[in-house]
DNA sequence: CACGGCCCTG
DNA sequence: CAGGGCCGTG
């Protein structure tokens, strides 16, 4: 765990928090949870899991709200009690053909999920990847520290307490629950996969208009899609706790330290973003956003028309999407008590928060691929900025966080190369950068090292920024910061002990900051967040 | 040998 | 930013 940790969202959150209560339908038993993290209870013989999960119900509606699902973890097979709530909700008996349907995609997607799968990895529903059972160890720690701070811990719960370190059970028991786990864990994302999409079916059409439109997005959809790309993938409102972490290497203890040498740049005007969506409001936006809105553009019937801003969407309406992103911009921007917290989902996702990783996340890209029915086979300018914008979070990124943060793509040698070729060129760019300012300030005879700090306002920060954020439309990390002036400062250090005759003097600050990425600050070692 | 990372060049 | 070369690692 590091400094991630603090401000994290599940992706229940996420759409908890982007889509607003103004999009829940009147229909709608209650307000959604805020705490949702997902608790469970599990039969006595571990084989079944029914338990109380937190889906995302309606990814039309972006809403998520608790839905009691029942796994079965012998057939793999999952189904939906129908309460009276969700039984009003939505009627499944009327949707036969859906349910048809529906079974015909979770097999295709079922096989989607078990391409890579170890042949002893096959157990009943068993499809796990390797890769993912780390993960899903790591998860285990994660959920137990969320059901700390939530107030229904079941059953599992106590199995998790039993099956983390601090609580080693037996071997076998630990074993099968694991797998017990993992089964559940696939099944549900296999599950909410399936639902994504029908869910994404307009609830008014007969599965024949579906056939006939199943490229139409309902406005509810297209809103939610686009509050996904914004607020899921770039920045989330979040309510006004701490979210960023302190300072990590260097504590500033005296607040004024008036000289902060030639880094400080003292006649620019602070940067702040835009606003603090990505994309917002470059001319560029159109083009940019063309990698991921074509499809949609193109196939999807976004007729002129729209929703009220407080009621339920008209469904004999589409939104324009250009109408969707100002509104949504525009509703972003003027929450007033809460402050935007820079969280790509799917950085943290998968930097820190692994449980949350395996949540299927409903941004536009997962709903688009499934659609496309196709991953995305190359890398895209789309791809290559939030590559950018993820820097500002690690500076080297795993192959297993990559996959994770560009989950939409299909993941190739050549992918894999590109995108690590991608950070190389940008760490290049960034220690570059770091030995310029730090021989500048060497020759300006800047007389200390805690000089030398790098604030939003400094140059070296605005070129940094211009580079990897050119838009200004991402508010940057506090911890990019930190991580930069380390940076710097290793640099100055390096240089005006005249370590830079070594011709491989640059390594050690290479490994310093490797370990930064996924060091643990100490505000985050002694406290739960959540 | 594959892979990842750095360096250099264009 | 891509491509190629080089090197270290497993």
């Amino acid at each position: 765990m590091s400094f991630w940790s603090k401000g994290m969202c599940s992706s229940s959150d996420v759409c908890l928090a982007g889509c607003t209560a103004e999009h829940l339908p009147p229909s709608h038993p209650d307000p959604p949870p805020s705490n949702l993290g997902g608790f469970y209870t599990s039969h006595k013989d571990g084989k079944n899991i029914k338990g109380l999960i937190h889906r995302i119900e309606n990814t039309a509606l972006g809403l998520s709200c608790s839905v009691p699902v029942e796994y079965n973890l012998s057939t793999g097979s999952t189904r939906t009690p129908l309460s009276p709530a969700f039984s009003s909700h939505y009627d499944w008996s009327l949707n036969s053909g859906r349910q048809a349907k529906r079974a015909r995609v979770e097999n295709i997607i079922k096989g989607i999920t078990c391409t890579d799968v170890a042949p002893n990895q096959h157990e009943e529903t068993g499809c796990v990847r390797e890769g993912e059972e780390r993960v899903e160890v790591s998860a285990l720690h994660q959920r137990h520290s969320c059901s700390e701070s939530e107030s229904s811990p079941g059953k599992i719960h106590q199995e998790w307490k039993k099956a983390t370190p601090g609580h080693l059970g037996s071997k076998p028991d630990r074993a099968k629950l694991m797998a017990d786990i993992l089964k559940y864990e696939l099944t549900r994302a296999v599950s909410r996969s399936v639902d994504s999409i029908f869910k994404s079916m307009p609830l008014v059409q007969t599965p024949t208009e579906m056939e006939n439109s199943e490229t139409t997005l309902p406005p509810h959809l297209a809103e939610c899609m686009e509050d996904k790309l914004r607020c899921g993938t770039a920045e989330v409102l979040l309510p006004d706790v701490q979210t960023e972490a302190l300072s990590l290497v260097v504590q500033k203890p005296e607040l004024e330290r008036p000289r902060n040498f030639i880094l400080q740049s003292t006649s620019a005007a602070p940067l702040t973003p835009k606003s603090p969506i990505f994309f917002s409001s470059e001319p560029e936006q159109a083009s940019e956003q063309d990698n991921i809105t074509h499809h949609r553009r193109h196939s999807f019937k976004c007729l002129p028309g729209g929703c009220s801003e407080g009621g339920e969407p008209r469904l004999d309406t589409y939104w324009n999407l250009v109408k969707v992103k100002s509104k949504v911009t525009s509703r972003c921007v003027r929450s007033p008590h809460t402050h935007t917290v820079p969280v790509d989902q799917v950085i943290l996702e998968s930097l820190q928060l692994p449980h949350v990783k395996l949540e299927p996340d409903y941004t536009h890209e997962s709903v688009d691929f499934f659609l496309n029915g196709v991953f995305q086979e190359c890398l895209t300018t789309n791809h290559l900025k939030k590559a950018k914008l993820m820097f500002f979070y690690t500076r080297y990124p795993s192959s297993v966080v990559l996959r994770m943060c560009f989950h939409d793509v299909q993941f190739t040698r050549c992918i894999t190369s590109q995108l690590i070729k991608w950070f190389s060129n940008f760490r290049e760019f960034y220690y570059i950068q770091m030995e310029k300012f730090a021989r500048s300030a060497l020759l300006e005879g800047a007389p200390d090292v805690r000089d030398l700090t790098v604030s939003r306002e400094s140059e070296l920060f605005r070129s940094l920024n211009m580079h990897y954020n050119k838009a200004n439309d991402f508010q940057v990390p506090d911890r990019f910061l930190e991580v930069a002036e380390v940076t710097l400062r290793e640099f100055y250090i390096a240089i005006s002990m005249g370590k830079d005759r070594d011709p491989s003097w640059k390594k050690t600050i290479y490994k310093v900051i490797c370990k930064l990425d996924s060091d643990v600050p100490p505000e985050f070692k002694s406290h739960h967040f959540g």
